[in-house]
DNA sequence: TCGTTGAATGCACACGTGTGCACAACGAAT
DNA sequence: ATTCGTTGTGCACACGTGTGCATTCAACGA
């Protein structure tokens, strides 16, 4: 209440006076008072380094105090305040996560993964919403602002002028599942590539003749390049006239979409594909969907349909999708995993990381 | 670098000598420096009153001087450290999200809705995530460690306990679609009276007589108050023996467990239930799928099923499932206009606000 | 010319913590 | 007994901001 004024250096040997409220110094008579490491000190009868050392854990500190401080901290309630604490040491145990919308099933559960993670290295995350793409810089200096220990980008690119003001004040970065190179951030992506070929490879042993390629508008960094690794494995088989293929295109990166491209692509009895390799896993389950009920068409007799991400969705009775698995763990491990040691003081070069896929063989393909 | 003890008082006439490094007062020299409201004082010629006063909009600082600021700002970069401002007025703009994992799907929308409704109040979303439910209390007073403005639960229970704490640092607490009545927090709900009652109505007016409820084992909060309210609305037709009715239950509050209960509870032929109302959109989504797939049974002439909360799978080309509506926007609205007004400093008595719901009626009953 | 008023800005705190350095206590070794 | 090393604590800052109060200054009326 009153301003009690009372710095360090006074408590050396009149204890009493520091206190002017000295008569409600009962266990926690003053109730509308949040406890600091001071009323934990007095208490103690110590000083508040030693309170504060106590809570860290600094080795310095004899077990005996140890022990007598940290009970009496319990006892009074006394909680650290982490903003004042981020004040001190510049730096809070935040972990900014930017991200588009909860819409994208994958980075739904790359999300819980990652949260997950982030709090069992003892940080909290820090949500921010992107929606608008311009206001990626205005939103990632804004993160800025609260000290964040780190930055895991899952949506949009940051510009390198964004990377040099993280780069100036030593918070890392990490891009997941993104397209641009950012001086001195991490890059993590699963092999998309590879996933690619996979596809191209369970198409062509099945014997498809008019394959496909189904992406979304305007194309994500992803989807591209799955859809190139996917048509230049083809090739070969391309070039001696044995398969056909195009590449189809839906309007909105959703169920939704799929259902629509499936009802517009797949119409056509004779010229329609055979095959579809889907950019996504729930737009794959849209094309399904359309061509099961919509069309009547037999799966994966008429047409054969693989999905990328294998999303829970994907594992259901009814879908029961041919796709291509990344790891949702892997990918958070990894991703704190870096951050960790970046913000540990490790000198790591910026690196572009590549996790491994797989081909889940299920009943639409 | 070197100590700047250069103390506010001190720039009154000597302004060189306060500055060590003048030499590299050029714009932006000194690259490793975080700009802090000093420097923007400095190079503006003004004090650093006057600069936070200017960011915050003081309408006590002239208009001149406000523009003349904030130019310098911007040119230098300035940005106002949201940590060491939270310190000051003891408040930070953050509001915590205490959820439980990322798998429920009409969390997950409102999460989505909620985020974006936090953001655009100028706030910041801190996520916490208590799996356990144990860790329920540790963690909301983990939460108040970072100063949160606010928090909303959307899983779990806090104990009255906890609620106190918050009470004595007026933080106000939201509790959404959940059981506990918390001393000085908010309660919000959508009316699953209401829910239970048009179910109930809907399959009595088709006619159906082996009317069920399918529940999570264990039953959560809206899942038993939908129920109990589904089956007293049954309570006169029951009483004339016109009907039966029998409550359902699956191990597992996901489309797996719907679907594993719908193989269990569908296949006798005779006395299974001609009509389900399911606790969750996403069980009944897994109830459906066995049903129509597994057992090829008609729906809705063999069995009617509705579900709850109306999640987007519902509405989709392959469900089309008919289900209560509860709206995650307004839900999201009405949470964070109460944090707001709350925040303000208004005093609401803490009280249980219910939410409309409605029938949406598709193709499964 | 002087006192008064209002507007604009500066001063001096306070917020609660972490940490380098100094210092005290104390046992051991000379 | 004196010196030295070790172990445990305390002191005094610093972090960057917001704000009550005092102060300055210009304008204005008497």
């Amino acid at each position: 209440m009153g301003d009690q004024r009372a710095k360090d250096g006074k408590n050396t040997a009149s204890d009493a006076r520091t206190k002017p409220d000295a008569t409600m110094s009962g266990a926690d008579a003053m109730s509308s008072h949040v406890v600091t490491s001071a009323d934990v000190a007095h208490a103690a009868g110590v000083s508040r380094s030693t309170v504060s050392r106590c809570m860290a854990g600094d080795p310095r500190i004899s077990e005996a105090t140890r022990e007598r401080v940290q009970s009496i901290a319990a006892e009074l309630g006394y909680h650290v305040n982490k903003i004042a604490s981020s004040m001190n040491r510049r730096k809070s145990d935040l972990i900014g996560l930017v991200t588009s919308g909860l819409s994208d099933p994958f980075r739904i559960e790359f999300l819980d993964c990652l949260i997950g993670e982030i709090q069992q290295s003892g940080y909290r995350p820090l949500v921010i919403d992107v929606s608008d793409p311009a206001q990626m810089g205005r939103s990632m200096l804004n993160l800025l602002q609260y000290q964040v220990a780190g930055v895991v980008v899952t949506s949009g690119s940051p510009s390198p002028e964004i990377g040099t003001h993280y780069l100036r004040r030593n918070v890392p970065v990490v891009l997941v599942n993104r397209a641009g190179r950012l001086e001195g951030a991490d890059v993590i992506n699963c092999d998309n590539v590879l996933g690619g070929q996979l596809a191209a490879d369970y198409f062509l042993a099945a014997g498809k003749k008019r394959l496909a390629f189904l992406n979304v508008r305007g194309g994500t960094y992803s989807g591209n390049v799955r859809g190139e690794s996917f048509v230049s494995r083809l090739a070969p088989h391309l070039a001696s006239g044995q398969i056909s293929f195009r590449t189809l295109v839906c309007d909105s990166a959703d169920y939704d979409g799929g259902f629509a491209a499936g009802l517009k692509y797949l119409v056509e009895r004779e010229n329609a594909p055979d095959a579809v390799f889907c950019a996504k896993d729930h737009i794959a389950l849209g094309l399904l969907d359309a061509a099961r009920f919509e069309l009547g068409l037999k799966v994966p007799d008429d047409v054969s349909v693989i999905g990328f991400d294998d999303i829970v969705a994907a594992r259901q009775g009814a879908y029961q999708l041919t796709t291509v698995r990344q790891s949702p763990q892997s990918l958070a491990r990894m991703t704190v995993d870096r951050l960790h040691r970046r913000i540990g003081g490790e000198s790591l070069g910026d690196e572009r990381l590549i996790l491994p896929v797989d081909l889940v063989v299920r009943k639409t393909a």
